[in-house]
DNA sequence: CGAAAATCATTAGCAAGCTAATCTTAGCAA
DNA sequence: TTGCTAAGATTAGCTTGCTAATGATTTTCG
């Protein structure tokens, strides 16, 4: 019963990933796209807004606004660099630095119902792919 | 080189096809996303709002707004059900069967990018586990 | 028959993500 | 030094896509 070419199994995979990944963030209130942003800091706190939109593959205006709305939320925090006051840092508060468990299970959670009955050696072959395709993209 | 996980790598296929395919689209003059209620009018004109909701995967007022912004560019048209005054059908206009065929070179183009150096019995795998993936989120 | 429930559509309000345009600051060169 | 250019951030304005609430009709059931 496979009818769709791969293009339109990946968007009907993309869509339904971004809406259970977003309904299960609504209940920790946070926003799907903002966890990559997070995610990032986590690993690099206190980066500029160029090199957070650089990392999450996103355009400045959409990092721009998108901190904003965490810094509303309390989860992070800007501030001007010290020698160059064009820049400006995202520094993550403790509430920040907090939900990062949570939104792990989440991920994992997802991740390991998306993967139900594959065999390791078909998901080796999968990444694989997976990768070519996204070199091919870029 | 290969560091993401399953998860993350459909992730970023996913806003790196929509990205491309959204640059594509602007040139003749319609959104991502509204290609796919074009796509599935070529298939089924004068179906309802709820029926195209359902086809493509998306919330009855996302298709709403939508659907006023395609008749907005004049690509399609609603009207009343004769029976039924609470249903609102939407029909293709000229212009929206006229760009049946350049919507789908671009589909079928990005298609061809995406695909390269993938072997046959690769593709044939892959097709299969994205469906079974598929199967696991619903 | 007439009220309650179901169905279809829409509106309001939110956030992601984009492009184009603007603002501020830093760096460089004449 | 002064002016031009580059870099970082923001603002304005657009569409997708969502949820919650509302409006309009139709169907169903007492």
């Amino acid at each position: 019963m496979v009818e769709d070419d791969v293009q339109e199994q990946l968007v009907k995979i993309g869509a339904k990933m971004r809406k259970d990944y977003s309904d299960a963030l609504r209940d920790i209130n946070i926003h799907v796209g903002q966890d990559r942003a997070l995610c990032q800091l986590w690993k690099e706190d206190g980066i500029t807004q160029v090199q957070l939109s650089e990392r999450i593959s996103c355009e400045p205006p959409t990092v721009s606004n998108m901190v904003k709305k965490l810094e509303d939320y309390g989860l992070v925090q800007r501030s001007r660099d010290k020698h160059d006051a064009r820049i400006s840092r995202v520094y993550l508060t403790e509430r920040g630095r907090e939900i990062q468990a949570p939104v792990s299970e989440i991920w994992n959670k997802q991740q390991e119902k998306l993967l139900q009955g594959i065999q390791q050696d078909e998901l080796f072959l999968v990444r694989r792919i997976l990768q070519q395709m996204l070199q091919n993209l870029t």
